[in-house]
DNA sequence: TATGAATGAGCGTTCATTCAT
DNA sequence: GATGAATGAACGCTCATTCAT
């Protein structure tokens, strides 16, 4: 009955999946469709029964993928714990999406979080939701007294944000060795660092340097 | 005599901020020769009398402010004070180049540094001797015993570059208000949450919990 | 038994009829194999199970209404009246096609009889007998006396066809009203103006200038 | 000085010229653009930067030719003669038209003023104004006695349109001879056929019948 | 230097047609 | 009969680059 149905739903993730192998090889102008069908082993014409624009599937897989991530803060923020618990939780979660399909990570953050000209653009609201929702755990964290209010919860979120997904860039650049063992100690790393900090003495407080 | 060659070679910066101009409002992949020209105001074969390619101007465009930066970094590293006034003088000068030209920040941050598929693999070696010199900075600031040695330098350097490139992302996103005073306000909080934390308490240490 | 055949034929009517509906709506380039399956309502792959091409759809629907027409107009030249009579019952007949099916007519005339680097050429012969059969009113009409014969009497068919048609064209291009008083009147009009003259001198006779 | 744009103009009239060529032999649509850069002899990159696109050519050739000939009606208008003088001259620039540059009139007419699902929409207003002037002929020559007033001059418009051009069609189609002799006779033919009539009595007259 | 005409590789997209089910 | 997934030839258009002047 629906197994034609199923049979034509798994070639539309194949061909997804194979824009994902390709987009992450290639970037997003540098692969062609032509390169998603061989990749997927299927006509170039047949991309376009399924999709309708080069456009529409990586439209396509950002916003299945972000959605998810926006769920996920969103579980986050609805936590019991600390506003630390909540972003680890966060941080994890991306992380986690890399290990999980680093291809697809870094189709989004190469060709989406960041593309301010193209997809960014239109992809905007779902980004900001992103940034809103981490700005709200931090506003809340200030307000139970857990966090400093000093730091304005907006740039806050975008300090958190920028610095994991700077982690998973260095990954996507090969900068950074990613085994299995490393996606726990960066995440940890990196919420350390922005929660608890690197430990510099303020230079409000300059009596403090050098005695720590 | 060289009244010649120094028309020359302002034509040459013409052209250059022109494709400063375009890269910003049009990304690299839309922005053609032509706008570039027209921008300029010359015709758009003269662009190819200065210049190899396209490509080899974002690589010039990138290349001069890159190599300011690294030089910038490899002065804070040779100043006497703290790593965190080494690091806030780093983040100042980033956040200074967005205030002083935020088109060709936009463009190098955009076009290069995040693209991996592209400019971003040729100008690797560049990008990564940023990240070293910072990792440095972190590295030699917990051999003094000023910084935490728990949490590796690398990832330290990484977050803390992410943190700084994710707001001038913000404000190219527009996603932050970017007038006059907040450049100086987002480094100090950049750099506070990054130093000295969001003050969350680490989950090793649970009994410090809300008494902070 | 037969059930099952008419079931056929009656589909096969469908899809014939909604070709009419998208030809004369899109034309035949712009009408799509899938939109007349749509107006169908059947899938497009039922299409080539009851034609051989989009092209055959087309040949099929002008065979079947040129060669009524070519009989009409056989059975006004077999008429006992005069040749005005006989080509005022083809005008009839044409503009009676318009006003029962007005796309069919519209794609006829459109795609196919002005249409002399495609269709037209295809059924080059079709048209050709009907102006051939129109000619031959004319010139029984000059034989009998009825008719002037200084006028050739293919170009007088032709002046007709053309003049009928143009009448059709400034309907199907929404020039001319095309409510139910319209039809007779223009077909009246239209026949005296061909048989009757507009009444102008000749200026042949230029004495008669005015006087009329 | 101007020998360079010169130059250019010239180019532009030898792929403006193939266009007629290609779109007169294959039609718009089984024209190419690659067809139209072969016939004129240059790289089909070349015609993008004539023209913005391969309707604009068409569009181009359409309105040059069609302007002249509604300067030709608004001057045959304007003439002191009778209405069939002026009737007669217009009949003559169009088949003169034809007679200058078959291809030409050959793409206006079937390409354009026939084609009510493309170009005939697009150039609907043209094609409005020269019916309406020719109707105006009419119309005057009605109010000054020549013409009888019975025939509605929209129709009147019509029929003499429709004539003149389906004697073009008759060239086109290969359907009648279009020797130098031809084009004078034809004109005189179907001018004689609208304004003096075939001859045939009216019915409302029907003693007249065979006494002509 | 400077112009802009000229080139042509390249690619996204369309859609008639076929065919397995 | 009926479906719609699958195919692939075809084509309009773009634009970086070259080059004659």
């Amino acid at each position: 009955m629906s197994s034609r149905a199923d049979a034509a739903a798994e070639k539309r993730l194949t061909i997804l999946n194979a824009a994902i192998v390709v987009f992450a090889r290639q970037g997003f102008n540098g692969g062609r469709i032509s390169d998603i069908a061989d990749e997927a082993g299927v006509a170039h014409g047949l991309v376009y029964h399924y999709f309708d624009s080069k456009e529409a599937i990586l439209d396509e897989l950002f916003s299945q993928r972000w959605s998810l991530l926006l769920g996920q803060i969103a579980e986050a923020s609805r936590l019991d714990g600390t506003a630390r618990a909540k972003l680890e939780r966060v941080a994890q979660f991306i992380v986690g999406s890399y290990r999980f399909d680093p291809d697809l990570m870094r189709v989004i953050i190469v060709e989406v979080t960041r593309a301010v000209n193209t997809f960014g653009k239109t992809h905007l609201s779902e980004i900001r939701e992103a940034y809103s929702m981490i700005e709200a755990i931090v506003l809340e964290g200030q307000k139970s007294g857990e966090l400093r209010d000093e730091i304005e919860a907006a740039y806050a979120a975008l300090a958190f944000y920028g610095a994991v997904e700077q982690v998973l860039t260095g990954w996507i650049f090969d900068l950074m060795p990613a085994g299995e063992d490393d996606f726990d100690r960066a995440t940890a790393f990196v919420v350390e660092t922005v929660c608890g900090g690197l430990g510099a003495i303020s230079p409000s407080h300059p009596e403090a340097a050098g005695s720590a």
